[in-house]
DNA sequence: CCATTATATCATTGAGTGCTGATATAATGA
DNA sequence: TCATTATATCAGCACTCAATGATATAATGG
């Protein structure tokens, strides 16, 4: 049972690491950094659609990244930890350093090729 | 040009984020968190397969997240840098509070259906 | 040189999942 | 109540990508 628990951590942990993992989720929780923001100014942010946008945030709530509190008839959302922006600062100095090597991983690429000449 | 640059930022920044982001990558990064294995002792602790990790390693790499060293037939891999450490510890930390969200974010669940009763 | 060991590469397959468009729900105001 | 605004949900499609099995490469020992 204690194994199975270790299991069940890592896939939690690539689970939360998931919420990050995208463009759109990451836009959003960028945009949240700031200040809290309901759909539509979400919408604006990050020009994205807004079932999109609806659909990831759904995630993002259920996996506690981010809270939601009802006004009227907009929704507002938030990052709902701090540690999350310390996640995102810690992965920005991180890739200060290692963009090099980020660029060069064009294993998963989709968009252009980004694979520089040498 | 400025613009272009954020939106490569957060490209960086969502592929950075995916290395972390698979219970496979994840446990080889686990295991090196301990200390540097080659391929084999990797097999060993992980239990995945050697082809699977040899795949996972070659991204991994190319990220920068973890460095190799040629040693006769073995091929030493350690993380590239203390931060990764870092990283992974934040999260944990993260998790030791939102665990029950994520817990319930089935959304994107492939397993078994967590989803309780109400 | 041949067998063995260690690791990397590649094609394929199947499941995961992001995006869109349509629709549902819910709140507000006229 | 009806129209409008704000957000959520859902089906379908397209693409991503993890896993596998087979094979290639490379180093070592006999």
């Amino acid at each position: 049972m204690l194994l199975t628990s270790k299991k069940l951590e890592l896939e939690l942990k690539a689970k939360l690491f998931r919420g990050f993992s995208d463009t759109s989720r990451l836009s959003i929780l960028e945009a949240l950094r700031v200040q809290p923001l309901n759909v539509g100014e979400i919408v604006t942010a990050t020009g994205l659609t807004q079932s999109n946008i609806s659909n990831h945030l759904g995630c993002l709530r259920d996996c506690g990244l981010v809270a939601s509190e009802q006004r009227g008839r907009f929704t507002y959302y938030r990052l709902a930890d701090d540690r999350i922006d310390s996640l995102l600062r810690l992965a920005e100095e991180l890739l200060s350093d290692v963009a090099k090597g980020v660029y060069q991983c064009t294993r998963y690429e989709t968009t252009e090729g980004v694979s520089d000449g040498e």
